[in-house]
DNA sequence: TTCGGGTGTCAGAATATAGTTGCACCTGTC
DNA sequence: GACAGGTGCAACTATATTCTGACACCCGAA
């Protein structure tokens, strides 16, 4: 992982706002209209939070039908375990001045 | 830990700029003017980075007497470990404004 | 005295991020 | 048809963060 993608990931979970979506998730998957009734917030900018979490893999989402036809975008936490260490940084500061080339799994 | 500390801490690292900082520190420590000049970023705009990553423990800063006489700001690298996972986030969010938990240093 | 190299801080510009409002569209029910 | 409830997105404003440039001051050497 580079020096970026550290930090996106990074500063994807460190927003107060997309904590409590992660622990209101963690009760269980949702769909989105529920999901920002539960924190409190406007769907568009729960659009916004969404798309953070699940470009740095904290989330997934799945469009599905309901039996009564309507389409629910459901929202379910991914397994995930970071940490962070001095080594973790220099090896991404690192990365990043070599060559970003090849992807490495984050 | 509660969810504003836990943000704070995340987003002082969560930063390419603090991240070469901290990579920059790993070699031992360093006075500001030096510093400055190794990562390519003027004074004023170190320092404001320096004070996230002391507000949030990863460095730590003093001020000393040059055998010449000139004052010296060395910053040196804080051991730390930080480890995410949902449950961190959770206790988090649980801990609106509580107590203090255990372990890692931040 | 002037120069170079330090520390420390401030006001303001530039930019990124967060948040709101409104619209278009779909489906099943009353 | 007129709702109620869902998805998706664009345009806009507000706020926070990042960054620059300039200032004041201190010390030793030329």
């Amino acid at each position: 992982m580079n020096v970026e993608q550290l930090s996106a990931t990074l500063a994807a979970v460190a927003s107060p706002q997309r904590m409590l979506i992660l622990a209101e998730l963690q009760g269980g998957r949702v769909h989105v209209s529920e999901l920002a009734r539960r924190v409190g917030m406007s769907r568009a900018l729960l659009y916004m939070h969404l798309a953070k979490l699940e470009a740095s893999g904290f989330v997934t989402t799945s469009l599905e039908l309901s039996p009564e036809g309507t389409a629910l975008k459901y929202v379910a936490l991914a397994p995930f375990s970071l940490r962070i260490t001095i080594d973790t940084i220099t090896d991404a500061v690192a990365h990043a001045a070599a060559s970003n080339q090849q992807g490495e799994t984050p």
